[in-house]
DNA sequence: GCGACAG
DNA sequence: ATCTTGTCGC
């Protein structure tokens, strides 16, 4: 039993999972976002971070951060399998509810349509979000789909005719869960002051400077 | 054997 | 992801 058959064999939950993303707009209100993050550095000890802040005025309402450790190899197209539980659990300890969460990752804009944005969006019935910063496999992925000049600022990546996401800001987003292109992308504008959406810079500083914090006091 | 891929 | 100084410019 290699790694390889290992792979396999999650590769095809992957795909059945996908089937029960749904990307349409699931929530009534949409008043906050959370962003979730998981740095480390060595071994696979790691630290989980989550920033819920108000959508209107950026402002943050709770930051919250859980030590980790990583039981999974990162492996391109798996990231899913190897963050979604630190994910998860930090997202545990909020005491603040969220509307939509983002996710350092792909969602949809997958090998297999199920990115970490995916599978913590199902796992948690919760809608998410996306936002990578490269894509996971040059070569597959470009040679199936086509850039468009889309509305202002933002470059629709599809595949024949279905829709896998936008690059936006130097920044591949796509569909998580329960909501659509559209809407997710309409979160990650008007979030980006700067090129990196705010629920995942600030979540970002947080978990690097949490880790930092861990390792002085230690 | 070569290729080079989220975090 | 992380390892890392200075440097340009508001």
């Amino acid at each position: 039993m290699c790694i390889h058959n290992f792979t396999q064999e999650i590769a095809n939950i992957q795909f059945s999972l996908a089937d029960r993303v749904l990307e349409e707009d699931c929530f009534n209100s949409l008043d906050t976002v959370a962003g979730v993050d998981v740095s480390f550095s060595v071994d696979n000890q790691a630290i989980a971070a989550v920033v819920v802040l108000q959508l209107g005025d950026l402002e943050i309402l709770e930051k919250r951060t859980l030590p980790v450790e990583l039981f999974f190899p990162y492996i391109p197209g798996f990231l899913g399998v190897r963050e979604a539980d630190a994910v998860i659990s930090v997202l545990n300890t909020l005491e603040h509810d969220f509307d939509v969460l983002m996710v350092n990752g792909h969602g949809v804009m997958h090998p297999r349509g199920f990115g970490l944005a995916c599978q913590v969006g199902v796992l948690c019935d919760v809608p998410t979000i996306g936002v990578a910063k490269r894509l996971i496999d040059g070569r597959y992925i470009k040679r199936a789909t086509q850039r468009h000049h889309a509305i202002g600022e933002f470059q629709l990546i599809t595949e024949n005719n279905n829709e896998l996401g936008a690059f936006f800001k130097g920044k591949y987003v796509s569909v998580g869960h329960k909501i659509s292109l559209k809407t997710a992308l309409s979160i990650v504008k008007m979030t980006s002051v700067f090129k990196t959406p705010e629920p995942i810079r600030q979540t970002h500083i947080l978990a690097t400077e949490t880790f930092k914090q861990e390792l002085t006091s230690n």
